[in-house]
DNA sequence: TTGTAAGCGTTATCAC
DNA sequence: GTGATAACGCTTACAA
């Protein structure tokens, strides 16, 4: 077992200093051919590669980022991270991840774990917990360490910094729209409770697509589901619930749900109450995940295109963190560049399938 | 913007030197209760939190753990970070993850580049790449300089390291031994190509269930799936595929599958051609993802406990990296203890769902 | 009780 | 052309 060498052992080795076989590594012409020479082939011999870990200290930046998300058990956040991994691997970043499991208290520790110097800047998406307790004074203290956080998905106004997120108002409108379009009357809407954000947008989309066409909303058709029964021992709650909706609304015809399984859960029970789908009821959801796209019938769905979310949000932060750089060593006093922060808006996209005809 | 103060600046600040402070802070009883007082205090104000990489440097660890897997947007793959982070976490370690998108060399280039100093240990799963290629040498040339591996379900002899592995070979045995329990007389098996090892042991498993109860396999009843057919775009192939095996061999009325997703397809196929299940045909898969969750009819899986392959894994290295630790401290000519190499077998367990009667 | 110095692995500055 | 020195932030043996 041979440990890494270092630039120490291969000084002494050769007989030279460590400033020399530096130099020579990195290709300066101060270093004579020779010598150069010499010392390249040493460590190309044993396989010679810097310490990350010194590197970092020295230049004080790790070349990592951190993404601290909710849940990685979830279609939607791989995918993020898919193309987070994406670019910051092209860019030459590592990427560290932290799970908040939906908990305030586990997403302060795991920001402040990192935060101590483990990574250049943030890629997050907000806990329920935290949207609840509505406390982001770890986002506004973490900021102003000089460390900058890219919001994605589930963002909040209170906190300055770059932001990507789905356009889930339009989608929901679009969504609306075309089951409109095919000649759904009653369409009901399948949602969660209001604070996380996605969703009550979702239902303002909903809402408006309504509105647009001089239809009311009739109260009736619209499901709230507590957030609790998103967990896996309460699925049969979960179609029980939808399949008492059902038989509370015998007219209706059509469903918009604000994600996957609500909406696959949905065709489950109208299918065991006899209504065939897209024939008697068409259903479209939120999130094109592996669900939608194997359910039989398939599911239509509003995609929210993760990936991209994902590669922006890279883009984004390692953009930021390379204008800090080159922008410190301008000036000290640097201009104040905290006002502009970027919203991107990442365009969702229907993609038809069995449940609507 | 107040950067993150370090002890330096807190030594200048109360006019003590940097390693008073640095004791006083660990709460050494060299310095007096007064100036303990004082620079705890002072440290507290300022939210003083140690450097993470100037720690990792001096004490040669990171305390961060590299995760190599082939894909992320992967139901069984992210079950298992979920477990890694979770005893990660809980025994003071970061993750830090890399993919290998199935592919050889960017397996090479992210294990270099977490190998250099970033990591303490890698847990990892093989890329299909690499499997076919044979080429092991980068997991052993990590192994050399020192850095513990511990693999997971995709594992090779080639590789002395701990590892973590599912049942496949007796999962398999249980799943096809129930299909003949419930009656079946022709089954299928639906399975992959060869290299990799999982779908070898599953189709090992079928054929041994078949002879322990005495019934020939038949070669006809076996479809070996291409690869390049998992991939989104090639649904339809998939389909059609699996439904020609079905009209060649129309006698099908049980299918053990390798997979969810090959599972759910032969499901749908077999209801296009008016078969029902579970009446008609009854089906099996492996790999307990939301798939075989929300599948209409739920599907009967062998469930992998891909969190318990996770946490076995993090256990695995953190130990392993904590004896390390002891050992070379106590002495240095350590004894040899490469050769006890752990191999944990995470039994499999049948999930009975709608599929199966 | 406090401070000095060395070291973890690098690179950059300056001196020879 | 080469080397000594300092610095990144921290801990710790050793001096004072």
């Amino acid at each position: 077992m041979k440990r890494k060498i270092t630039l120490k052992q291969i000084a002494k080795e050769l007989d030279v200093s460590v400033s020399t076989v530096s130099k020579a590594l990195s290709g300066s012409k101060e270093i004579s051919e020779d010598t150069t020479q010499k010392i390249q082939a040493f460590a190309k011999l044993y396989n010679y590669r810097p310490n990350n870990i010194a590197l970092s200290l020295k230049n004080r930046k790790t070349k990592t980022i951190g993404i601290l998300i909710p849940e990685i058990v979830h279609h939607f956040f791989s995918t993020v991270i898919r193309g987070i991994e994406r670019i910051a691997n092209r860019r030459g970043y590592n990427v560290i991840v932290g799970l908040s499991n939906e908990s305030f208290t586990k997403e302060i520790i795991n920001m402040e774990m990192l935060a101590n110097g483990s990574i250049d800047g943030f890629i997050l998406s907000i806990s329920k917990e935290t949207l609840l307790k509505q406390d982001y004074h770890h986002f506004n203290a973490t900021i102003n360490q000089g460390i900058p956080i890219v919001m994605f998905d589930r963002v909040v106004n209170e906190v300055e910094c770059d932001k990507v997120i789905v356009d889930d108002f339009n989608g929901a409108v679009k969504a609306v729209k075309m089951l409109l379009d095919k000649g759904c009357k009653h369409i009901a809407l399948i949602t969660t409770v209001d604070y996380v954000s996605v969703g009550r947008l979702r239902t303002q989309g909903y809402l408006e697509a309504l509105q647009l066409n001089k239809i009311e909303a009739d109260p009736q058709l619209i499901l709230k589901i507590e957030d609790s029964l998103n967990v896996d021992n309460h699925l049969e709650d979960l179609e029980s619930e939808i399949e008492h909706f059902f038989k509370l609304n015998p007219a209706i015809d059509g469903v918009f749900a604000v994600n996957e399984l609500y909406a696959v859960t949905a065709m489950k029970v109208a299918r065991k109450l006899g209504r065939s789908i897209p024939d008697d009821v068409q259903v479209i959801g939120f999130t094109d995940g592996v669900l939608s796209k194997h359910a039989t019938p398939s599911l239509s769905t509003v995609s929210q295109h993760g990936q991209k979310i994902g590669e922006q949000a890279a883009n984004l932060l390692i953009d930021r963190l390379e204008a800090i750089e080159t922008e410190s060593t301008q000036y000290l006093g640097s201009a104040d560049s905290k006002s502009d922060f970027i919203k991107v808006v990442i365009e969702t996209e229907i993609i038809e399938r069995e449940s609507t005809k």
